[in-house]
DNA sequence: AACCATCCCAACCGCAAATCC
DNA sequence: GGGATTTGCGGTTGGGATGGT
């Protein structure tokens, strides 16, 4: 049965002649497409408006890159999957000229084998438990694994917290409500996640009840701690133009989260925060490395403790210090990423303490 | 050459969100 | 406000291309 779209008259369907593309072509470069299930009867094309408009935006629009994926691409989609999951059209949006149905093949075609016979597992980015105590023992294997990076907290994305719905309200950090929503920001707007880091870090601080202050329409909203010592570029969906790149580059570094859904912005990079829900909060009862994990990074209200070696994730709550904050790093990969807060707001944002 | 299996990717389907009226 | 319609998305399919026997 077709679409209701096309439910009154005969459509055609299959692949597309070139004398169908060249009438949708010749349509809409001269008329636009307007109301794409209008399209095909102003165009004279036996094809339903669905149609029309998944051949223009997969095929036909000049834009488009045409050809294999380079690696850098490459890159690019599993940095930005292993973030976002299976969220195609918002991969593509990293990949100028791809488009999501692009992405989504090259992915299910070429790279999670890739990642399989890597022995790791394409939903999560982690080792396949069956190659975790083989690549122990085999030094060698090593070698090969070129994109699996170790979990360092169990904040880790996985794919149960990206495939449900977002919670906006975490258990342990009580934001409070957000404001309205800005203004669309600029059209030639790049999302800057952060401001230069010019400031030596110092002492072990802990972020504790954020407020929101708006920034600038083209900003995300920043969170300050209660003692103002440093700011959180913190942004909801609803601030983000979702059409926005969050770089200039289109490289996002490995291990250097960004911006999506209701995530914190994990400034030291590893991985976005994402609140884990309700029942994900509970002490995993079945292993014991997982309990002391929980322990170490909750407290008994289950709020987070922060802490802990290696690049720490940035959320509110959470400590840090000298000694788990690679700023040479942020700084580097920021600067490496182009990532810069417009002057206007370099202030406002700027690392104070 | 014929057959079969697998790969690849354009296109379809169903659903949900957004928009229209 | 609510139903109808349109748009956008992710999962899936089908068939041509390719490679192996």
């Amino acid at each position: 049965m077709g679409h209701h779209c096309c439910n009154k008259q005969k459509v055609k369907r299959g692949l597309w002649s070139p004398e169908e593309d060249e009438k949708l072509v010749n349509y809409i470069t001269t008329h636009g497409h307007g109301c794409w299930s209008s399209v095909p009867k102003q165009a004279g094309l036996q094809r339903c408006g669905k149609s029309c408009r998944l051949r223009w935006i997969n095929y036909l629009r000049p834009e488009l890159k045409r050809g294999s994926f380079s690696e850098q691409e490459e890159r690019t989609i599993i940095d930005v999957h292993r973030i976002l999951g299976n969220r195609w059209a918002q991969i593509a949006k990293h990949l100028p000229g791809r488009t999501d149905n692009e992405v989504k093949n090259f992915w299910n075609s070429c790279i999670k084998k890739k990642l399989i016979a890597q022995g790791l597992d394409p939903k999560t980015h982690n080792l396949l438990p069956s190659h975790q105590f083989s690549s122990n023992k085999n030094n060698n294997a090593c070698n090969n694994l070129h994109i699996y990076q170790e979990p360092t907290s169990i904040f880790s994305v996985n794919s149960q917290m990206r495939d449900g719905p977002m919670n906006a309200s975490s258990l342990f950090i009580t934001l409070p409500p957000p404001p309205p929503p800005p203004p669309p920001p600029h059209p030639s707007f790049a999302y800057t996640a952060s401001t230069q880091i010019h400031t030596p870090f110092h002492e072990t601080m802990t972020i504790i009840n954020p407020s929101y202050e708006y920034q600038n329409p083209n900003l995300a909203w920043n969170v300050k701690g209660q003692n103002s010592q440093v700011s959180f570029d913190f942004a909801s969906r609803s601030s983000i133009d979702q059409t926005t790149p969050i770089s200039s580059s289109p490289i996002i570094p490995s291990g250097f989260g960004f911006l999506d859904e209701n995530l914190m912005w994990g400034a030291c990079g590893v991985e976005p925060f994402e609140p884990p829900r309700q029942e994900e909060m509970q002490p995993p009862q079945q292993e014991k490395r997982a309990q002391e994990v929980y322990e170490t990074e909750f407290d008994e209200t289950n709020e987070v403790k922060g802490g802990g070696g290696g690049h720490q994730d940035m959320q509110i709550g959470s400590s840090f210090n000298s000694s788990n904050f690679d700023l040479d790093f942020v700084e580097s990969t920021m600067m490496s990423c182009g990532m810069y807060c417009n002057s206007s707001s370099l202030d406002q944002l700027a690392w104070d303490f």
